[in-house]
DNA sequence: ACCTGAACACCGTTCAAGT
DNA sequence: ACCTGAACACCGTTCAAGT
């Protein structure tokens, strides 16, 4: 039967967990999919749009969390950046797409916008929420991509091991120290 | 007479300033400079290997800042984080190559260096030092990144003008709460 | 509605051969 | 030492034409 947009996405999902954003051509999902180049241009627009529909899917494996009460929203907030970790750190290069998604179409990645929520409840104010979900969000990226180039470069020595640790640790020390800046420079807040 | 190293890595950052990463192609600087694309891979190895040197390059004209007392250095990682933004916005896709370069060859951006010295003379312990400037990096890699993204997005718009101001404002807020977090999190420190 | 075939305008990298 | 010419193995995107 036909291709349908759904096929396509997983497709390139597979193709970017198995092997990276430089395999990741269309003319590759072609051939795995068993039509011709043009064929995808009848689903998607462009390698772009399917990129961000690529994001979505990797972060729909997040389940949404209950929402916290204001006194327990700064867990709720680190809670939701270890699972939105869990779920990129072992996909290649996910951390690239994902910029390009939030780029392109941010409204498309839900967790990111609970994140935004949680913030609110929090106590913080209006454009600060937005200062801080983007905070967090950098620092969330930023360690998913060395973490990767990391092991990457290091591929098979010993030493790869040591830099995913150490980049663990970075991980939880940065969560930790933003969030108490959050919470020293807004005193209303908990 | 003969094309130099440092020709090919000027030619780069021109092309990059005024056309961006997506039209930085080996092919393009060869034209530019009136050889073959081969004779290019004379002098470098890689395009990989050129962008690093561009990268370099982009941070070598933020100036090397006075060693700060302990008391002063917290301040002199918010100036140099604001020179290295300074350096680094007007540069299309300017993060992403520093990001490469990151990777690759950490030891080739000398400011990354001095951040981490700075941090050391605050007061903060081994790991931490080293994990503090990994967020502080993420945080203005990421800012970098998504300022240039909004303004590229909403070229021409009156928008593109008030994204860019939040962007600005996004920045400072985190580089406060970043480092306010550190000084949190160590008291020992200022 | 969905796909093929073929083209257009590109890429990065290598390497024998030239000067 | 430095470069040319030419090839190899790729790209993303478009579009008339087919079913």
């Amino acid at each position: 039967m036909a291709l349908t947009r759904g096929q396509l996405i997983d497709a390139a999902v597979g193709v970017l967990s198995e092997f990276g954003l430089a395999d990741l051509s269309m003319r590759r999902l072609a051939r795995e999919l068993d039509v011709q180049v043009g064929a995808l241009y009848w689903h998607v627009k462009s390698k772009q749009e399917l990129l961000v529909d690529v994001a979505s899917k990797l972060l729909d494996s997040v389940p949404r969390p209950e929402t916290p009460t204001p006194g327990l929203a700064p867990m709720a907030v680190a809670v939701l950046l270890r699972h939105l970790r869990n779920a990129l750190i072992t996909v290649p290069d996910s951390a690239e797409v994902v910029q390009l998604a939030l780029s392109m179409r941010p409204e498309s990645l839900d967790p990111l916008g609970w994140l935004l929520d949680f913030l609110k409840i929090a106590g913080l104010p209006d454009p600060e929420a937005g200062f801080a979900r983007h905070v967090l969000v950098n620092h969330l990226l930023g360690s998913i991509a060395a973490h990767q180039e990391a092991v990457a470069l290091a591929a098979g020595q010993e030493s790869s091991q040591i830099l995913a640790e150490w980049e663990d640790s970075a991980f939880d020390y940065g969560v930790r120290v933003i969030l108490q800046g959050i919470s020293a420079e807004h005193p209303a807040t908990i």
